[in-house]
DNA sequence: ATTTATTTTTAGACAAGTCTAAATTTTTTA
DNA sequence: TAAAAAATTTAGACTTGTCTAAAAATAAAT
């Protein structure tokens, strides 16, 4: 089928394309930790695949069939961190390197018997849809918490930042999926929010609060 | 640490010292599909990492850190294919290829949780034994159906084929793993056996008989 | 509207892993 | 024990994915 490189190429310009209609090969570089010159040897590649709409120096978008097989490897990241979070216990900051092995395991029988035995998961342990076996999901809509005034508020679920050092602080601040919170005070100096949560009160800075997401 | 590639020859040559104790070049090549040049290029990067003892001509020998690599590769598979099985209910002809890739995710914490999970099996859906987190099984003594007498018989405990259509053989004459069977009849002629396999009667072939192995 | 800076692509090289064909070594057979 | 056969290694080539350095194209700034 496609390569391992293939692979987290098309997710990788999925990602990107989220933010930017156009991905450019410097973003993609960036992404994956390579080169420009590497970026676009394998973007010539892919669009030979028909797997990305490819001119040189004007960015990629992904085709139907590439974006296709973009959310099968999303599907399965996430179902894998699902599992490993439900089922082996580990902590929602230590799965997404094994998940980025994991998600390369071919079988789609596999991934969807996974999704059976865990019956049918949504969402990933970050609050990340997980897409069905047709690629399918709904994206629910999710605002920063930094986009609230007070005595506003809504449940966490999800992350704009995926990083280790971000999940701890907020696994540490009980600030994890499914608490409800509420803006009790803005701070105007730094724009730093005080927040209920549950029976507790945190102070978090603006950037905690940009990263931090909540559906109404 | 090592490639896919490094691993797969290392768990090859693992599984081909159980029956000779110098491995040669041929019988990588045949077990890796693929060429005696490619397997004489690998030995040679092996034996640079200090994980074979390799003398040119000689075949080769496993060093204690090459064993140990391959006897965790097993341990990965065999969990996996257990797995696989246990959980996702897959049957037992049909998790190899599925365990082939699953073995070299890497994490050694992921696959000591995954053996916890499933409360530390000792066997394989095969009856091949599991290495524990050092690489220690203990082997019990099988032997094949072929080498038993008349009224001898023992507990169906391993096989020698792995491969589908067998185990899919076995299934079909309910010859699984477990079952207790007893020799009623040798044929001279072909050396064939029927076998008392608890309620029923089931005739294999020489065959089979050499690759079904119990213990007594 | 040029010049300058940035981005992207090309050119050429390299490592890993594989292959075929030819050379060499070992083993078998006569 | 010398010739033939089989096994193994070497030589040279190819693919995938990567890199650096240089060239080309695009975007930004004067
Ligand atoms: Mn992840
Ligand atoms: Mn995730
Ligand atoms: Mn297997
Ligand atoms: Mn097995």
């Amino acid at each position: 089928m496609n390569t391992l490189a293939e692979e987290n190429y098309l997710k990788a310009i999925y990602h990107l394309s989220l933010s930017d209609a156009n991905v450019s090969t410097n973003q993609i570089a960036a992404a994956l930790n390579t080169k420009a010159a590497s970026v676009t040897d394998m973007l010539k590649k892919l669009a030979d695949k028909e797997l990305i709409n490819y001119e040189k120096y004007q960015g990629v978008t992904l085709t139907a069939v590439g974006k296709k097989i973009a959310l099968q490897i999303i599907r399965k990241h996430r179902l894998w961190e699902y599992f490993l979070v439900e089922k082996l216990n580990f902590k929602w900051d230590e799965v997404h390197e094994m998940a980025e092995e994991m998600e390369h395991i071919s079988s789609v029988e596999l991934i969807d018997r996974l999704d059976k035995f865990m019956d049918y998961p949504k969402h990933d342990p970050h609050g990340d849809p997980i897409p069905d076996r047709d690629g399918n999901f709904k994206k629910h809509e999710l605002k920063p918490i930094a986009s609230l005034a007070v005595n506003e508020g809504g449940i966490i679920s999800g992350v704009r930042d995926h990083s280790a050092t971000f999940l701890q602080y907020l696994e540490k601040q009980q600030l994890t999926i499914g608490k409800k919170i509420t803006v009790t005070e803005i701070i105007d100096y730094d724009h730093s929010m005080i927040l209920q949560v549950e029976q507790t009160t945190t102070h978090i800075s603006r950037e905690v609060a940009k990263n931090l997401l909540i559906v109404i």
